[in-house]
RNA sequence: GCCGGUGUGGCGGAAUUGGUAGACGCGCUGGAUUCAAAAUCCAGUUCCCGCAAGGGAGUGGGGGUUCGAUUCCCCCCGCCGGUACCA
């Protein structure tokens, strides 16, 4: 019987659904000696264009791990869900009045098709979706966990509210060290006098989930804020639409508490380096000093933070954030205008333009000075964009002698520029580098700048001008989206606008059915039009803001191990046993948002004990993406005959033409795909413009000029009906006639073949183009891997006789290097070791169950029904179930050993000779019959061998002179 | 700018601790089969010189360490990703 993939894999899809055969239980205490292994995906937000080829290629990779794991012995978690709370839904709703449940299930519907056509491994049984009540009720759950917590800074842990409210009634909050807001001191008798309205203000400085208005990324287009990760380049990631900064009342997560930890604890886990960096640098730690500086004629004192205190002695002048508390107060009357004339011109700027303009150089001056704490001299204070107000302390002194921005900014407003430090004797360093020798820095001179730092840190705590701090570039996450499609709050509101949280038998708190999905008005979420709702309770009303997307995604992790449990958010003997997830595989775009958030959340839950480790990812792979590759033809525009023609050129920008079309063509069209002489010729781009007529208009009238269909001239001039292609690699898309649906390609080469190919493309972590034409090698493999257990006549048949040394020796090399390269995720080199198995094997005829059977359990993990037909027909189903669980073949060495080596001999590091020696020939031996060697020889005559390098098993290098 | 990654045939890529560079596949060339095509099979395929035997060059460029470097070190260049008034 000929290879048919269609029939065998819908065959055994058929009976692994039947039999549950992916199910995976968690085992009571003791009852279960397998070891745990839990290999997770990120899941995916099931969007309406369904899933497209790059998609699978991190499932593939996790599935043949986890089904390898199984073969290996080990009770294997590898579930997956949806990711379906979001906003694509909710457009498509405002456009098309479809309720986003119904899309989203149907999306949902489709990718699960899609999934399952992949033939992957998942305990369907644990499906979570992020949408659904009895999941986000434990999403809404542990928000009020982080609501009735805080940070203690001592402790360095998280803590319950309702301990602080005890240890301020107590004894104030002036010895309690904890993350907060907005610094403030008070007396237990102050705190015991204070209203419930006040008292309930000052928690929520205090609060791990708290309310305060500050500036946020609003996105008109969208109607929502958006958190820092979800905005870049000063536009929505979702979109591209501009967002503005905003002051608005908003819920935040208190994750710079985490700072420290989510730092340190990278140490732990086992990521790449790249991404441990991203990490890292959006942490942004930093040490130096915050301090204070004095104001001339002013109570008041403005507080700055500074990495180099030791340039202090230069410090000529300040700068405030244009938002900064104190630049009302500061403002002279004669500035007021100048003052206030640039703050509306601020205002006025996008924060694209803020980000796109950034060389230039703006401020104004206050008309207030403020006085070096060291140098007692009177320094002016300004105003100016290029200080942020949610960084450090939204002021800074400034130091132009060492900044470059401060620099810019003294040259622009002639303020003084005073040398501190000498770098003669640090050539290569750069403004910013912690290099050089103090000068015109009184006591400091002399000094080493990092002896500086350090001298100054001293004293400025000493003469109590201010603190050693650690600043992070991190921010608290904003948490409020003025959407409907996301988990509502589970808060409401009393008549004084004091927060509560709900009870948990309250939960889960449904999100309400809607007519309309438009935002209401004043950049309210469309809920607050949903009185009903809204007014729940007598004397409450509810938050009308939904949760972000990172809100369900940020723990659904743990929501795997116990997915249908009603009591909690997963039972404890359920994390206890899975504990965290080994093998994590998803794209680097998830990098520094949701990583960040579930390992913060993961830390708090660790806090408060509900999951044993401190990490969630020991493990993270990162897959490339898989790109398309676009075939364009440029025509340029040359006259000719008092014609206008177009011409093909290879070179676009030649001559400084500009005139030219830039061409996308369908791959089917172009001859020679693929290689660097790919063309098209005349015929075919008819054929095209037949098949796509709206492509007419692009190539035949591109500029205004007359032309002549079809009269083509190539790059040397000669007449010619060829036109070369050029190609690029670029993402998929419809416009470039590039897309592969992985249905299609299922379609036509079957579930085993798509997922050998996508893994032979190249290693998973690199991205790279699909080539369309490179999956006839993999299928080809196939269909000779299946022919080995067929005979000519197409019947199955394997023989029972012992297997020769020879052949067991092909078995055990693919054996050894194939479990070699799983462990280190080096699947392309997999499927390889598989070809040249195979066609070794092939070669020598050989149809022995000896060698077969081992090998149809070595493939199974990449081609699973494939596997599972011959592991049927060769009986292995009499004794388990599936060839899943079989156990993975182990390397026999003996079969490895070799009788003899073939070595390379060199001559002065080149290659002159190979020959055959016994592999346990020794040393001097080797020496010796290798310089007897007559290719050898040739080369040692009439020299002198200086020298004998023998590597045993490696080579031999002779050195002559 | 800073941080990280990466650079190997016509193409995707392999070379795991410094030891035969180019595994495997695509593409291409030639042959077999066929009325023909597709499919399949066989052989070849880094580049240059040469009928061949053989020789030379070669892993972005330059230098270094070494008997020996794709691999280690220094400098430079290209590409990809992240980030950017972060004080």
């Amino acid at each position: 019987m000929d290879y048919n993939p269609r029939e065998i894999e819908n065959k055994w899809k058929a009976y692994w659904q039947e039999n549950r055969i992916y199910k995976v239980d968690n085992p009571k205490p003791g009852q279960n000696e397998r070891p745990k292994f839990y290999v997770l995906d990120m899941f995916p937000y099931p969007s309406g264009s369904g899933l497209h080829v790059g998609h699978p290629l991190g499932y593939i990779a996790s599935d043949i791990f986890a089904r390898y794991k199984k073969m290996s012995g080990y009770n294997v978690l590898h579930p997956m869900g949806y990711d379906a709370f979001g906003l694509p839904a909710e457009q498509y709703a405002i456009q098309t009045g479809v309720h986003p449940a119904v899309s989203t299930e149907e999306n949902i519907k489709r990718y699960r098709r899609q999934l399952d056509n992949l033939g992957f491994s998942f305990d369907w049984e644990r499906e979570v979706k992020t949408c659904d009540p009895s999941y986000y009720k434990w999403t809404q759950w542990i928000f009020i966990q982080l609501f009735e917590h805080y940070f203690d800074n001592e402790a360095q842990k998280a803590l319950p509210i309702s301990d602080l409210r005890r240890r301020f009634s107590h004894e104030g909050n002036a010895r309690i060290k904890a993350a907060s807001t907005q610094e403030m001191v008070f007396s237990a008798e102050e705190w015991n006098d204070m209203s419930a309205k006040e008292q309930s203000e000052i928690l929520m400085n205090y609060r791990l989930a708290y309310r305060k208005t500050s500036y946020v990324n609003w996105c008109e287009a969208l109607g929502t804020v958006l958190a820092n990760d979800e905005v870049k380049d000063g536009v929505s990631e979702r979109g591209g639409h501009p967002v503005e900064r905003k002051a608005m009342l908003q819920w935040s997560l208190r994750i710079t508490a985490y700072a420290e930890r989510l730092l340190n604890d990278l140490k732990r886990v086992d990521w790449s380096d790249a991404l441990k960096a991203m990490q890292r640098n959006w942490i942004g730690r930093s040490e130096g000093a915050q301090m204070f500086f004095d104001i001339k004629n002013s109570e008041e004192q403005i507080e700055i933070f500074t990495t180099r205190p030791d340039t202090i002695f230069g410090a000529t002048f300040m700068v405030l954030a244009p938002e900064h508390p104190l630049v009302d107060a500061l403002t002279t009357e004669d500035r007021k205008a100048a003052v206030s004339e640039y703050l509306d011109y601020v205002n006025a700027r996008s924060e694209r333009e803020r980000m796109s303009e950034v060389k230039e150089v703006t401020g104004v001056f206050l008309g207030a000075y403020a006085i070096n704490p060291f140098t007692q001299a009177q320094i002016p204070i300004y105003i100016g964009e290029y200080v942020l107000m949610d960084y450090g302390t939204g002021a800074i002194m400034a130091v132009p002698s060492d900044d470059e921005r401060d620099h810019a900014f003294a040259t622009k407003f002639q303020i003084p520029i005073i040398d501190v430090i000498d770098k003669s004797q640090y050539p290569g360093a750069g403004m910013h580098d912690k290099l050089g020798t103090m000068i015109n820095s009184e006591f400091l001179d002399g000094m080493e700048v990092p002896d500086a730092i350090e001298e100054m840190l001293t004293r400025i705590e000493r003469e109590d001008l201010g603190v050693r701090k650690v600043n992070y570039k991190l921010r608290d996450a904003n948490y409020s989206r003025q959407r409907y499609w996301g988990e509502p709050f589970p808060i409401k509101y009393d008549a004084e606008g004091i927060a509560y949280a709900m009870d948990i038998e309250e939960l889960p708190l449904e999100l309400p059915d809607l007519e309309d999905f438009k935002p209401a008005s004043g950049g309210k979420s469309p809920l607050a039009r949903k009185e009903e709702w809204l007014k729940a309770e007598e004397g409450f009303i509810r938050e009308t803001d939904t949760m972000p997307g990172f809100a369900g995604s940020s723990w659904y992790f743990l929501r795997y191990m116990d997915a249908r449990n009603n009591e909690e958010f997963a039972s404890q003997e359920a994390i206890n046993y899975w504990r965290d997830v080994d093998l994590y595989v998803g794209g680097t775009e998830h990098a520094v948002g949701h990583l960040m958030y579930s390992r913060f959340w993961h830390k708090f839950l660790y806090d408060k004990g509900l999951v044993p480790t401190v990490e969630p990812f020991k493990k993270l792979i990162n897959q490339g993406m898989i790109q398309g590759v676009i075939e364009f033809i440029y025509l340029m525009k040359e006259k000719l005959d008092g014609h206008h023609h177009f011409v093909c050129t290879s070179l676009t920008k030649q001559r400084g033409v500009t005139d030219f079309a830039k061409i996308p063509i369908h791959v089917d069209f172009v001859k020679n795909y693929g290689s660097d002489k790919s063309y098209v010729n005349i015929d075919s781009i008819k054929r095209f413009i037949d098949w796509r007529p709206e492509y007419e208009n692009a190539i035949f009238e591109c500029g205004n000029g007359l032309y002549h269909k079809g009269t083509f001239k190539s790059n040397n001039g000669a007449e010619d009906n060829h036109l070369l292609t050029h190609s690029e690699t670029g993402k998929m898309s419809k416009r470039y006639f590039n897309v592969i649906n992985p249905d299609d390609v299922v379609e036509r080469y079957g579930s085993d073949c798509f997922r050998m190919y996508e893994m032979f493309l190249g290693p998973v972590e690199q991205s790279k183009p699909w080539d369309t034409k490179g999956i006839n090698g993999v299928a080809g493999f196939l269909r000779k891997f299946w022919g080995l257990f067929f005979n000519k006549d197409g019947q199955f048949e394997v023989s029972e006789e012992e297997a020769s040394k020879e052949e067991m020796k092909i078995l055990h090399t693919a054996i050894k290097k194939i479990r070699e390269d799983i462990e280190r995720f080096s699947f392309n080199t997999c499927v390889s070791a598989f070809m040249v198995a195979s066609n070794e094997l092939r070669k020598m005829n050989c149809n022995k169950t000896e060698v077969l059977e081992p090998l149809v359990k070595l493939i199974a993990p990449f081609a699973p029904h494939l596997a599972e037909e011959l592991w049927f027909r060769l009986g292995g189903m009499d004794t388990t179930r599936t060839v899943q669980d079989a156990a993975f073949p182990k390397v026999d060495e003996q079969y490895l050993v070799e009788d003899s080596v073939t070595y390379p001999i060199s001559i002065n590091g080149k290659k002159r000779a190979i020959a055959d020696f016994p592999s346990d020939a020794s040393k001097e031996d080797l020496e010796t019959a290798a310089l007897a060697l007559e290719d050898i020889q040739k080369w040692t005559d009439g020299k002198t061998v200086r020298k004998v390098i023998v590597v045993p098993k490696r080579m031999i290098n002779i050195v002559v002179g």
